[in-house]
DNA sequence: ATTTAGCACTCGAAAATGTTGAGTGCTAAT
DNA sequence: ATTAGCACTCAACATTTTCGAGTGCTAAAT
């Protein structure tokens, strides 16, 4: 029987276990927050939420500790969803727009936003560029042996990197990229294969040698563009979290958000509804960070594609102020990617 | 009287210590290393090594550590500088050269080698941009109202950033581009300030307007390129240390090393000559790191301009190691942007 | 004149022991 | 159903004990 009282009794514990980091016990709980009943009371409905599997004790004769099923309970439906503030809105949507030129930035600013705001670790990625289309692209003569390459995509989105070959003069140069560019514009970038790269050569008998060694540094750049970009912030924040004391925790979990892999991983398990989705402790679907949970949401941008939003934090993480956050940058993104701003 | 023997024993224990990361005591010593000689004597050596300030105790009946001038003396004639072996030089060497075409390709290797090699934090720094000339500009379109800029220097470095403008065509901004790049191609970047730009405006009547719109955001970006870029890699190694036990200690250092000031503090320290060179604890002449030393170099660039590479560790490193892999990094750098390899 | 064996002494680290206090569960009274 | 009361538990902290690697000093040996 979970009635209305234990329900309540179980918000006030995991809200001061949020605060406190500490097993929190009847007495001080009836002292401290005036809820009508005795301790004795208290006890009970405690060891009965023990024996619901919602609490846990991690000794005999300690307090109560929010267990990873408790932590669901209560934010899946005790959690008071709290409203930011309008000066913290307006604090966001400023530096959203600050500064924001290139989208780069705009992942830059959301991540450290995010990160600054709550005291996480907070984790951004780009939308996946290879599903846009080639919108622009120019050879520049960096040096006698340097000419660097600019790729521009229909999202807005520019990849550049410098590639090594012999001197060549910038009017060919422009000759060159403009033919291409001609080619291949409006060309979903994952459909410019080598292969298609390679039927152009056929086209530009002019500048076959050139193109033929353009087409294995393209291959390359190609396969960087699908890797996503992501954005990490907040990593100092692990140093405060409560319960990581101990050097060997902390660098597990440093070595652990730190890692291509893992990011990757976090970054491409998406929620599946719209909805901004916590991940609590070995739940969460992603990896087997103990202690921790992962919120996450995904933003839309131009209307279709999506970039992840993700906090990392201990399982004792303020749930309430991490997904209002998350769920006004979100809001304000997708704002900013429809034009709504600019 | 530092005879010989001193001598002897005092490069023993410091790299015992620097093994061990244990206060090395008399007895250890003589059972340990065949000094042929007995713990009494080594005990008396170690007094009068005390009395000379080049050991320490950590109280009373502990063993020796060295003190930082024991560091010192042993850095500079002590330490047997151990040559790297072929393998290891190949090694590095072909990292080096490894899908290393744009030059920030090459910090970001480098820096990697470094830590990887040492298990220490590395630091390194790009050459400053601002010496050299302008040798390549172009404004590319990227959406209806945004436009790229992108700077290419004498050196081969590039730095591109995006402006927000009213659409313009193509066409109509490599004309621009042409034209600026006509009148300012050879001028050191340091020397297009705003009021260079400006009196160029009045050349240009034709696009005054946009000219004026390029004007505030070209001195931010010139202001943006006097940053130094530098690469940090490494840092997890700092949970390695094992003078760093306590999560505290841990957080310093990271919070340390991973600012901004701290970084341009000792990117800009340059040692004074053409050497490795060493600061240990707390006279680094840097930054009152306690129990680090920094370990710095700089390498030339094309004969002259001059980007730094730096190991930070704690001052029980290894520091033969660090200074082999610094000296060869160095040469093998420098060849590289003489051309040597390319 | 060094070197070394021997010995009493020191003191941190780790183990053992004691103390405290916030916590529990249970029972009997309200 | 609630609560006061009580015996009991146990981690955390404090204190004591033990242990051993270390020291300095002295006197004998080289």
């Amino acid at each position: 029987m979970v009635d209305d009282r234990k329900l309540k009794i179980l918000r006030v514990i995991i809200d001061d276990f949020i605060r406190t980091a500490q097993p929190v016990g009847s007495r001080t709980l009836a002292k401290k927050y005036g809820l009508g009943i005795s301790s004795a009371t208290i006890r009970n409905e405690m060891a009965d939420l023990e024996d619901l599997g919602l609490l846990t004790q991690p000794h005999t004769s300690a307090g109560r500790v929010p267990s990873e099923d408790g932590y669901r309970l209560y934010v899946d439906s005790l959690m008071q969803n709290r409203k930011l503030d309008i000066q913290q809105k307006d604090l966001i949507r400023k530096l959203l727009l600050h500064r924001v030129i290139e989208i780069d930035d705009v992942i830059e600013q959301t991540s450290a936003i995010m990160a600054e705001m709550t005291g996480l670790v907070s984790l951004v990625s780009l939308p996946q560029f290879k599903k846009s289309k080639l919108e622009n692209m120019k050879l520049i003569r960096v040096t006698d042996s340097k000419v660097m390459l600019i790729l521009v995509s229909s999202s807005g989105i520019v990849k550049n990197l410098t590639l090594a070959m012999s001197d060549i003069n910038q009017r060919v140069l422009d000759m060159i990229s403009d033919t291409l560019l001609h080619k291949l514009h409006g060309t979903p970038i994952e459909d410019i294969t080598p292969k298609a790269i390679h039927n152009i050569k056929k086209e530009l008998v002019e500048y076959a040698d050139l193109i033929e060694y353009l087409v294995p540094l393209l291959r390359d750049t190609l396969r960087e563009i699908d890797d996503v970009d992501v954005q990490l912030d907040g990593v100092n924040n692990i140093f405060n979290y409560a319960e990581y004391q101990d050097v060997h925790k902390v660098r597990n979990l440093y070595e652990k958000i730190t890692s291509k892999k893992f990011q990757s991983l976090v970054i491409n398990t998406r929620p599946l509804s719209d909805e901004v989705s916590i991940g609590i402790g070995k739940n969460n679907q992603i990896d087997d960070l103990s202690d921790c949970s992962i919120i996450s949401a995904t933003y839309k941008f131009n209307g279709k594609q999506a970039g992840t939003l993700c906090f990392i934090g201990p399982t004792r993480m303020d749930y309430s102020l991490a997904v209002s956050v998350m769920g006004y940058i979100k809001e304000t993104l997708e704002g900013i990617f429809s034009g709504i701003y600019l």
